[in-house]
Parts: structure tokens; sequence; C-alpha cells
DNA sequence: CGGTTTTGACCCGCGC
DNA sequence: GCGCGGGTCAAAACCG
């Protein structure tokens, strides 16, 4: 009961759900024009940088402070003035049977959380590399179970640990999409 | 055996 | 103030 995944039929051990859904690639006839689009970055854009370590900052005290005594004291989590940066996250809506979208890296699922209106539930997954806390959360939609929306939170700053296809190249389009967003 | 997944509990922000 | 929805933790199970 634990692999939703089940449900859905196999499919060819092809990676050709990204690359098949590319402008210029075929695209099925369908509703559905918008394969493997950017959905748009959500929250405010400052420096990565330092959006990164606030962000970590934040997780850290509020895990320190609940490690520490079990909601007793709040107060490690004030830390000094900082702003409220919301790190930007990349949403990528890709056309994809499979939930695993294997991007060239290493992922640690952290996490699972059923979603609102929605039947099919949400993956937390971490970037397994020592200082690289890029996460990204794995989602179906429940309307077009064929829909998967990946949603990236950071950037790697680590090269890729897997000889993926040709990931680079298509990260590459995926950059011209953003920046004629 | 070590790393990863599973899974329930917990935390937190926000809207009512 | 409370409940809800979303995000994370961590212990145990799982798997190569």
């Amino acid at each position: 009961m634990e692999n939703y995944s089940m449900l859905f039929p196999p499919q060819p051990p092809s990676y050709s759900y990204l690359t098949s859904h590319f402008p210029h690639q075929h695209i099925p006839a369908n509703n559905m024009v918008h394969d493997t689009r950017v959905l748009g970055s959500a929250g405010v854009l400052q420096g990565e940088s330092n959006v990164g370590a606030a962000a970590e900052a934040r997780d850290q005290a509020s895990k320190a402070a609940r490690m520490e005594e079990g909601g007793a004291e709040s107060e490690a989590k004030r830390r000094k003035g900082e702003k409220k940066v919301r790190k930007p996250r990349y949403a990528f809506q890709t056309r994809s049977q499979v939930d695993i979208l294997d991007d060239g890296y290493r992922w640690r699922k952290y996490g699972q959380k059923a979603v609102k209106n929605n039947k099919f539930p949400r993956s937390y997954y971490r970037c397994t590399h020592q200082g690289c806390n890029v996460k990204k959360q794995v989602q179906r939609l429940s309307k077009d179970e064929g829909i998967v929306v990946t949603t990236y939170e950071g950037m790697h700053t680590h090269p890729i640990e897997k000889a993926s296809d040709n990931f680079e190249h298509i990260l590459s389009q995926m950059q011209i999409y953003t920046t004629s967003f």
C-alpha cells in the first residue's frame, strides 16, 4: 500500500520522458502542450548564497530547538535580525510515468506527505552531498496522472555524480525557458 | 553493514 | 486561540 507507483503501468526503460517533450521534439496530441515547462519561481530573488545560508540557519535552529526539548523553549530559533528570505523554487512539469526523474544527482528521500485536493502524495528529496542542501519535491497531479511536477530548491555546487545521459543539455534548454519567462 | 526508504510524529505559518 | 496544510525529523525497516 506504499507503492502508488504500482498503480501505473510499466514503461520502457528509456529516459525519453524528457527529451520527448521539448518544443523541437514531437509532442503528442494532447490537451497539455506544456510538457516540461518552467512553472516559475516562487519567492523573492535575492543573493542565492545568502538565501541558502539563512534557510539552513532557520532549519537547523528549528531542529535544534526541537531536539533540545519537546517544544520547551523556542529561543534557539530566534536568530538575529535575519530577514525572512524565501528561497526561489523552480518547478518543472514533466510528462512521465515514473516519479523518480533521475537528473544525475543523488537524492535521499526524507519525507512524503499527502497533498490536499490531490490523491497522490508528494515526496521530498534532498541532495546527498556534504554542504549541498539542494532540495526537490516531486508531486503527481491527480487529474493527469501522467504529469509529474518536480520542484527544485537551491543550486548544486558540485558536479554531477552520475554520468547521466545528457541532462546538462536538457538543463541548458530549461534555462532558455527560464530566461524567456 | 551502510546507505536509503518508510512512516508517524512534530513544528510552524497562516487563516478563520 | 485553534485547526489545517505543508514541510521536516528520525527511528526502524529495507535493500544492495
